[in-house]
RNA sequence: GGCGCCUUGGCCGAGUGGUUAGGCACAGGUCUGCAAAACCUGGUACACCGGUUCGACUCCGGUAGGCGCCUCCA
């Protein structure tokens, strides 16, 4: 098995089975529904990911975290920020439930993990990578030849957007920041009430369930800068080997613009399974490439359904062994290939061999064939009989009842002769 | 302005220095009382301009268009 490295570029190979595999994935800022692109982002990818390294042989431990410390967050719910996150953390859950791919390892949050998070800013400070001014704690970028390596930034390139006066260095980031009017929530520190900067949660979180040294870490293309390469510069300042890979999802894009909350193009998850349905989202996440953009449309979307429609057709046909394991093996394990998987899967004639396919996506539901209620087979039966007798008006008249339950009949060469499918 | 990515037939979408990707849609056909499903057949597509090469969609350079990031967006 190997992936797409962002930080070497690179192709890179796993260790052989069984690992283990750590995997740190970046997950959601709670502080509303999360929406579609989040959705693929923060938990489809990374269950996929761990549903393959353990078919493939792997032990792995996957951890999403939970970003219940931010500014959006008090933004959002001034005064009464913590039941924000709390309430929004719930839906988040009940929302990816939704899509029946089980839960990560460990979800931890920012806020329970703030210990840590002050113990690695303490190192930093010791190790000269950091200064405290009036509260806040920044990180001196200059003390890291390294920062920039990951997103190929140029330091010297960088501007700082608002100039703050308390920094050594415009491209310096906050690791603490002193409590301000209107922050409900707060923490006591070496450095008085406040609470921890965005970036250092991700490295005391991944390093308290990974250890210092780990396999990959995912997340949103968007957080490559300053997000990763933020953590990056933490982590490494200590000698911490920190992520070996670095995974960067392309983002969902909606009419080729990239759907964002703050630009309102966004369509929640919850509306999405609903639309859907979590068979067709899911499988319309299979027909791109992690890495590369996909854009959420109703075409998009109903040539997905359509496509699910005809696997469901062979589930509803006869089994033929026509199939091969190891060319989706092949697909996956270079690079996570999933469009290069369905069409080595749309090939394939093998029940079992598509139900463990589809299994490891959480689609073997598709494999289910729904039974059509006694009441239907019979009408389908008189209409078998009516064909007999070439009563074909009264065949035709028992087909339209059937159809105005919501089946389809179709005429079939092997016993009894008919299919009754539900129409989707 | 800086960094990076992308541009494949109506649509989605892999991939490779020379061999049919695949799917959706559409058209014709087989089957069927009809229909649906299934199956068969039907498109030499790789933004543009140069270069390298025996040969480029695939490598290099440039142009155009699109996208992402450039201090708290997954």
């Amino acid at each position: 098995m190997r992936v797409h490295d962002t930080y070497s570029g690179k192709l890179v190979e796993l260790p052989p089975p069984p690992g283990p595999v750590g995997i740190y994935w970046c997950g959601p800022t709670v502080y509303r529904r999360i929406h579609v692109g989040n959705a693929l982002a923060v938990t489809v990818l990374p269950l996929w990911l761990k549903r393959w390294l353990e078919h493939r042989g792997y032990e792995t431990k996957v951890v999403v975290n939970i970003t219940d410390i931010n500014d959006k967050i008090y933004d959002a719910a001034p005064g009464h920020s913590a039941e924000l996150a709390s309430d929004a953390t719930r839906w988040y859950i009940e929302d990816t439930d939704r899509l029946g791919l089980g839960r990560p390892d460990v979800e931890p949050t920012a806020a329970e993990t703030v210990p840590e998070q002050i113990a690695l800013i303490e190192q930093l400070l010791a190790g000269g990578f950091a200064y405290e001014v009036e509260g806040d704690v920044y990180y001196r970028v200059a003390s890291f030849p390294e920062y920039g390596r990951l997103s190929r930034q140029r330091l010297d390139a960088m501007e700082e957007q608002e100039p703050n006066p308390l920094k050594e260095d415009p491209r310096d980031f906050a690791l603490w920041k002193a409590n301000k009017p209107g922050e409900d929530t707060w923490w006591e520190s070496p450095w008085g009430k406040g609470r921890p900067g965005w970036h250092i949660e991700c490295s005391a979180m991944s390093e308290k369930y990974l250890g210092t040294s780990f396999e990959i870490h995912g997340g949103g293309l968007d957080l490559k800068f300053p997000h990763h390469e933020n953590e990056i510069a933490q982590s490494r300042a200590l000698g911490h080997g920190f992520a070996r890979i670095w995974m960067h999802n392309g983002m969902l894009s909606m009419r080729g613009t990239e759907m964002h909350k703050s630009i309102g193009n966004d369509v929640s998850l919850a509306d999405a399974l609903d639309r859907w349905g979590r068979e067709t989202l899911l499988f319309f996440f299979l027909t791109g490439h992690w890495r590369k953009p996909l854009d959420y449309s109703e075409e998009t979307l109903e040539q997905a359904r359509a496509q699910l429609e005809g696997f469901r057709n062979v589930f509803r046909s006869p089994s033929e062994p026509v199939g091969d394991w190891s060319e989706l093996e092949a697909a996956l394990d270079d690079d996570f290939n999933t469009p290069e998987a369905l069409a080595v899967m749309h090939g394939w004639r093998d029940h079992e061999l598509l139900r463990r396919a589809f299994g490891i996506f959480g689609l073997g539901s598709i494999a289910e064939v729904e039974e059509a209620p006694a009441e239907l087979a019979a009408l389908a039966e008189a209409r078998m009989a009516a064909r007999g007798s070439k009563d074909f008006a009264e065949a035709d008249r028992l087909r339209g009842e059937i159809e105005a339950a919501g089946w389809e009949v179709r005429d079939v060469a092997e016993a009894p002769g008919y299919r009754l499918v539900r129409r989707s």
